[in-house]
Formats: C-alpha cells, structure tokens, sequence
DNA sequence: CGAGGTGTTGAGATTTGTCAACCTACGTGG
DNA sequence: CCACGTAGGTTGACAAATCTCAACACCTCG
C-alpha cells in the first residue's frame, strides 16, 4: 500500500532537480525553534512545549516544483513550513485550477485532509522548502491531553476559515487593483512579521500564479504591476518589487468606491 | 453579563416580527435528534452521543431577518441550524459585503470566532429559525474527553475549509453560468441529504444574495435564471425553482471551456 | 549561446456591470 | 377583504472591466 509519502520512483518526476540534502533528520525541537512564535506552539506554556518537541520529530524537504501531497492522497500528517515557500491548488477536471492560497514559514499545511481522509488539494513547493512533519494523530492525543494545545490548533484552524472569507470578499466583491493591492499588502504584512523588510519583496510566484489565486488573467496582473508603477506605487523588476506608498495601496483597498 | 440569549430589549430591532414562539426551553437531545447524521454527532459512539446531551441544551430562536450574531461580537458559541436557514456575511469599512455561505438544518455557525474570540462575519437568519446552541468551551473540554467527539469536530472544520476552497474555485475560475449552475447543484444536493426534492427547491435567499455569494450583480443572476429557462433547464417562478435538466447543469460546470 | 519559461504590451472581443424602466408578489392597513 | 405600497425580480441599452490572442522582450539555466 502507498501509503505514506509517494514514492519518487520515477526520477523524472522530480522537476529542476538541484541536489537537495538528502532529507535531514535532525534534531527537531519547537522550544527551540526561530518561529516558535508563528506557528502552531504560540503562546503554549513550556510544559505542552516539551511534549510538543516529541510529536514533531522529522522534517521533509521538497524540492522546488515538487509537490508535498496531491489531491487524493490519503491524509496522515499536517506539516509546518519551516523554510521556503509553498502554494495549494484545487483543480477542475476539464483542467482549470485555483490557487487557494500561498504557505511560508510558520504557516501550516494539509488542514484540507483531515476531513475527508485525503487530501483535497495539490501542495507545490515554490522554492526548495523543509517542513516539519506533525502526525496528525499523535496531535489529536496530544490535544486531549493539553488544552492549551487544543485551543490553539482550533485557533488554527477558525483563521483559515477566516482567512478563506477574506479571499471570497476579494475575489467576489473586488476590481483587479484592489485585489492586486490586498495582495501585496497582505504578503508584506506576513514578511514583516517574520522579519522582513516592509517596502521590498522578492515573489515567489509567476504572475500567472498570482492571477489563479486573485481570480485574474496572467495580463491583468502584469498590466496592473505596470500601472501601479505608472501611479508611483511601486518599483516593479519582475519579482523584485518595492513598495514606494504603501498608503496609497490601502487607499486603493479600503475606499474603493465611494 | 449578556451571556446566553442577546436581550430582544429593543422589539425595534426585530424586523418583519411575526410573534416567533418565545424561545423555548425544551428538552433538546442530539441523542433523538433527527438531524444527528447531518450534525456534529455523526457516527458517535452511544457513549459519546449521550455526553453530548449534557452539552447542548439550550436553543435559540431567531426571527427571518434578525441576527444571530454580528461581527465583532464576543464569541463563546457554536451553534447548530435545527430548523430555518440562514446566511453569512463579511463586510468592507466601504459598505460592500460578501456573502460567504448559506447554512441549512444540521450545519454549524460560528466557527470563524474560534481564532479571534470574536465573530468576524454576521450571521443572519432568512427564515424564521432555530439554533441548538452549543458553548464552545464546554465542546472543548468534552472533545478532550472523547476522541470521536473530537475528531468529527476536526473534521468540520476542515470541510468548511474545503468548502471555501470550493466556493474560492468558483470566484476565481467560472463564467457566470457556471457560478449558477454550480450553486443549484450544491443547494439541491444539500437539500436531498435532508431529504427533499432533488429537482424542485424554494430559494430562501434574494436573486442579491445569491449574487453576493456568487460574485455577480443580481442583474446578472436574473438574466442567468432566464437564460436556464429558455434553455430548458429550469422551470423559474420568482424564488420556486423546478430543475428540469440537472444533467445539463452539471454539462455545464463540468466541461465548461472545452 | 540558445532555448524555454516568464513577463510586457497592444488591439479587439466578450462578459459582466450600470442605469433605468417596468413588472410582480406580498404584507399591511384601511 | 381589497387596495396600495414596497421590496424584489426582469429586461433593455449601453458602458466598463477583463479576457483573448498575438507579438515581442527578458532572464535564467543548461
């Protein structure tokens, strides 16, 4: 049975392979780790935190244009991204697919599975990432045990949904530059908070992908990076990009039409 | 403290009052319930179903275009749609709002407030309604004892994740047809596990609302109906729907651009 | 250095939105 | 019980946003 991590039998699978280290196992430990603070121990008391260094004991790197999981896959373990940078896709049959959302480090993956037993959407590395691996049934025992733990997880949990809402208000009820300007303020808002500069980013992503995720054409997106720098918002160098009024991308957002 | 039930103080507040029975303390049992196999007690032990009873024990009513509960409210608990329907909404500071689900008996509200301790959508109800009301911490404590408790609770959460990712698939990706069809397949097929007609259902929700939800002006929803019924796939009398081609609906969501 | 993936830009087509007029059904109050 | 007012629904004509198709530029990687 195939049944935890798909084999990569067949090499060629594997796009732009670049000699990832083979799968480290180091020593893992939350209590220590830099992103204790973003990801799922936040706030926990040292007691859970120690157990929780014994539920989460391997990692798992994907190389760039791999996939973590697949739709359909039976669903075993959440992960945490530990470094790089991930997108989730759903796919129609005839072909079409959504981006449904964009992971970096902190921020977790496979919430989706849990409910049906199998993932529901593909998991791809935007960069060579490493995650760390939670078994999801070993955090169900755990989270009886500490409530601390449970709370945070539903926590968790609740903000996706939350967070989903807000992509529905954008792609529902939002013009092409605003939902671009959401965009970039939500991604330097999460870089911030892991340290980042506020003004300048490097994306990830190819503006088709941006595009799949704000509901929008390849065309729209870079036809309105080019306004934006036409409007003095931004500097735009293909990925890299800077920030020059951040105000104004919020004015944008909020005050839309008035 | 307002703990419960919200004080209906102000009988101003109650739009369209049509003398709803006052709340009724009942003996309510998830245990006899017929809506457990749609509800948060699906496939719990008798062990578990019985505890569950000492959670939920208290309903609310709310009256057609009352709210149950309004962003920024304090959150303390989930509830369970027992009879009625109703919708969520979240809403820009500019007056746009975005309609992200429509709930029918046996599903839950509530679970965005999970993550911030406060409500980040309205909840509003179309029909005259009643809730089980469960408090959330009590569900925790509960869920910590029982592990299938837990789990089912886990699960939807995850399903209403995977059904954002849905609905976010519809936004970003489908014609307006599409969106339609999409959105009557789903109502009907919810509407049969409750065991209704799969091919004729009463809209609770205005031709706006559905465009919110679906991101379209309610011109665009009504010329759609139009468009189905000269099609021949719909039999269309205000908010009577007949579905006439179910086949032809889901021709059209499936293969949509080939 | 060349190839292929990615990004930009233009012109025209298409879909959806906007505004306005009108129709319909329902609930309220006379 | 009927008339009326109003919210909700339909339809048309036109405007605007976005998409489509196409050409071309750029950049990275082998």
């Amino acid at each position: 049975m195939p049944d935890t991590v798909p084999p990569p039998t067949t090499p060629s699978t594997v796009r732009r392979t670049r000699a990832i280290a083979p799968a480290p196992t180091l020593k893992v430990a939350c209590s220590s780790c830099s992103l204790r603070e973003l990801c799922l121990p936040v706030g926990l008391p040292p007691t859970d935190m120690e157990r929780l260094d014994t539920l989460v004991t391997t990692r798992r790197s994907v190389a760039r244009g791999d996939l973590l999981f697949r739709s359909g896959d039976p669903f075993q373990c959440l992960y945490a991204v530990r470094t790089g940078f991930f997108k989730t896709c759903v796919s129609l049959e005839d072909g079409r697919d959504q981006v449904t959302g964009f992971q970096m480090a902190g921020e977790l993956l496979g919430l989706d599975g849990i409910g049906g037993e199998r993932h529901s959407c593909n998991a791809v590395a935007l960069e060579d990432s490493q995650l760390c691996v939670i078994p999801y049934s070993q955090l169900e025992s755990l989270s009886r045990e500490f409530g601390e733990l449970q709370r945070q997880f539903h926590k968790i949990m609740s903000r996706e949904i939350v967070r989903d809402h807000g992509v529905m208000l954008l792609l529902g009820s939002m013009r092409a530059e605003e939902r671009l300007a959401a965009f970039l303020l939500n991604l330097t808002q999460r870089l911030q908070a892991r340290g980042f500069s506020a003004s300048s980013l490097v994306l990830r992503m190819t503006r088709e992908e941006i595009g799949s995720y704000l509901g929008l054409k390849l065309e729209t997106v870079s036809r309105t990076f080019s306004k934006f720098h036409d409007d003095g918002l931004l500097e735009v160098k293909q990925r890299d990009i800077r920030i020059l009024d951040a105000e104004g991308l919020k004015r944008l957002v909020n005050s839309a039409r008035c």
